[in-house]
Order: structure tokens, then sequence, then C-alpha cells
DNA sequence: TAGTATACGGAAAGAAGATTCCGGTTGATC
DNA sequence: GATCAACCGGAATCTTCTTTCCGTATACTA
């Protein structure tokens, strides 16, 4: 219970503009990511600034609403997914709407992380996690997908290909998935590296790099 | 011909800052990435503001001085493991080297795009990428390596590996970076999109996106 | 339709950083 | 060891946000 349903309900204004708020949000931090600002956003949303602290407490929070309901919209596409009756082809399809998503969105790929403070959030993320990790279970059994991902995975490989959206011209990110979906096949897998790079060989490397002159 | 030759030589105590600057950025921005501010900079390095600012024009150039050994550092490691007997075995080894900057160095994941503003940076890209190509080149010869890639394809892919850097415990960028070393094998590699995913297609499975109630 | 709790707008305060400026040093040169 | 262009430090300035505050307006209730 995040609001307390014995006070009186919003004033109708007060509702309309908290939904233009979150559509502008929407939109906005969509396009601009964490750039945006909030008067910018009040602006696009017709409503003053001061609206908009009185609609959300702060960025974080208003953030938090749109990651978590694009959260709750992909958990929904992998849940269906895991009833399709290919896995494997579920799999693939629910990927390129979270890759789609993360190159559209570039709030979405920006502050994932930082938005999971949030309990909204997190339990959205939580649910896709299981989602996801009901989907691979079923692909690797029917042995069309490697053995050793784990839900955890594949968020963490979409976030890369995110990454990719601007990557120069022609399809860069499309390609980027390709090699990715490729590389989470059964066929040809190679083991996954169970523990980090020791601190020392990691260091090894590393300590190479030169400063400029 | 970046500096003028004809001028007067810096003056010692001069020579000795730049060089303490630089090696103060090239600690801090890796640590921090774009987020170590020009006073902390100043202070780690044991100067004043003012003196960073008569050494480097700023920060995007301070920048781009470091980005730019990196990424030279970077294209010699290519440029050896060309020579290497088994070009898969030398692909892999640099591949690991340079996500182990990307995970180490927060600027270089973070600003590489920004930096290429800057004709040294620009340069140095244009070394890494050409010594890719080559390494790639004997690879694909050798049967090892999938046909469909090029050169541009592996910083990109590197910079998602990056990004996973502190995704939970684990071996996150590990594990990634060994997806993606899979997916770049030849052995049962599926063909790579040629072109964009079309404006409509993405729309489609964009358009769905819904916005908080 | 009068009364009042809510909500509105937007100016102003607060915060954090990049960059500039300039009075006071110091290395190089003769 | 005197001269002075080149340097140094860091306070002050300029920007760019986020967030607060409060006088005014408006929706709901009786």
């Amino acid at each position: 219970m995040t609001t307390t349903n014995l006070a009186r309900p919003r004033r109708a204004d007060a509702e309309r503009n908290r939904a233009r708020i979150l559509a502008a949000a929407s939109e906005l931090f969509a396009e601009r990511g964490l750039d945006a600002s909030m008067p910018e956003l009040a602006e696009r949303a017709g409503v003053g600034i001061g609206t908009v602290y009185r609609a959300f407490p702060d960025k974080d929070h208003l953030l938090g609403a749109v990651m978590a309901e694009r959260l709750r919209w992909l958990a929904g596409e992998i849940e269906a997914a895991a009833q399709a009756d290919d896995p494997w082809a579920g799999f693939t399809d629910v990927i390129w709407k979270g890759a789609a998503l993360h190159v559209k969105d570039r709030a979405f790929h920006q502050c994932m992380r930082a938005a999971l403070e949030l309990p909204e959030v997190r339990e959205a993320r939580g649910r896709t996690l299981d989602a996801f990790q009901r989907l691979i279970g079923r692909a690797q059994a029917a042995g069309s997908m490697r053995g050793d991902v784990v839900a955890e995975d594949i968020p963490m490989l979409l976030a890369g290909v995110g990454l990719s959206r601007a990557a120069g011209p022609g399809a860069a990110w499309e390609r980027h998935l390709a090699v990715v979906i490729d590389g989470l096949r059964a066929e040809g897998a190679h083991p996954l590296p169970r523990r980090p790079l020791s601190r020392g060989r990691l260091d090894a490397i590393v300590s190479e790099l030169p400063c400029p002159r």
C-alpha cells in the first residue's frame, strides 16, 4: 500500500494533470533519456513545474513509474512467449522486443539500475526475471538454448544491444542482437565462465595500460 | 601538426604539471568516468584548477588525450595479435583485453563516441579498426570466425560487454563476453541481418509500449 | 453559490560543475 | 642576479539543473 486509500480521492484536475505528466514523461524520457529536464517535461505536459512536483515527489519517482510500466509490459510479453509451441522461437521473438525497448527508450536503457531503488521497479523486474527463467528453461529442455545461461544474463545482454542504438550507420543493433542470439544457441556452445576473472589476471592486463606521455 | 613547434618549448614546471595532470586524469577518469570533476582532478594532480586549464583547453580535450592513448594501446595489441599463429586464439586474446579496458576504464566506456569529435581520437580509432579488420580477415580465412562480421562490429560488441561491469554478482561481464565470442564463431552461425529493422516493424513493436495509467 | 481544502503556476532558492580571471610567483635568459 | 614572459592558485563567475514556496485559482461540498 503505497498511497492511503482512506484519504479523499484526488481532485479531477489533479488526476488529469497526473495523467498528462505521465504521458509526457513516457515520451520525453524515451527520446532524451535522463537528459530531459523537469521544466521541459512540465512544458510538454502543459502544466507548471510546481504541478509536476505535486504529482511526484521527485524526478526519480516519476522515472520509476514509467520504468516499472515498461518492465510490466515486457514481463507480459515474456509470459506470453513462454506459451509458444516452439520455445526458441518464442524466446527470439521476445528478445527482439526487449532490444527494441532498449533502442527506442533511452531512459529505459540508461537508468534501469538506478531505478531499482524503488520497490515498484524492483518488483516488476522480479516478474520479468521469473518469466525469463521459465521461458529459458523450456528452450533449454527443448535442446535449442545453451544450458548454462540463466535469467539474469538476458537483461544484461539486451542492455548491451541497446548501447548499439546509434553505433554507426547500418543495422548496428540488429547485427549485435543477431550475434548474441547465435551465442545463446545450444549448437556449438562453449561453456560460460563460472567465476570472475581473478583480480590478478585482470590487473595484469590493465596494468599494461599506458598513460599518455 | 597540432601545436606549433616554432614557439618556444614549454617551461619545465609547466611540462611537469602537464604530465601530472595526464596521469591523474588517466586514473581518475578510469575510476569515476565522466562524473569526475575538474576540481577533483586538479586536487589529485596536486595542482590548481587554473593550471589544468592552462594545460588543456577544456575537459573534453583532456579526456580525448587519455582516450586516444588507450586506443593506440589497443591498436598495438591487435596488431600484435594479428601476428599470432592461430588467428582465432589471437582474436580471443585481444578481445579479452578490449573488454577489460571497457570494464576497468569507465571513461573509455562512457565517452568513446563523444571523444570521436577530436581528430586525435578519430585517427587512433581508425588504426584500431584497420587492425581489427586484418585480424578478423585472418580468422575468417582460417574458417574459425563467421564470415559476415566486420571490423566495426567488434568495438560495438565490446562496448556492450563493458556495460555489464557491475551487472550483479558473479562473473557477469565474463559471461557476457563468452556469449558474444560464441556468437562470433563460424560454427553454427546464422546470417547477420543486412539492413536495419524497418521503421514500420520497429514502430509496430514500440507502439505497443504502454504509458503508465 | 458560498466556503474551503486542493491544486496551480512559476519565480526564487539551492546545488554542482565547468571555466575565467587576475594578483602573485618562478623558470629561463643575458 | 635582474628582467620578464610564462605560469601558478583558487576565488569568483557563469550555467544548468532540481526542488521549494507561496500567492492565486479552482473543484468539490453543503
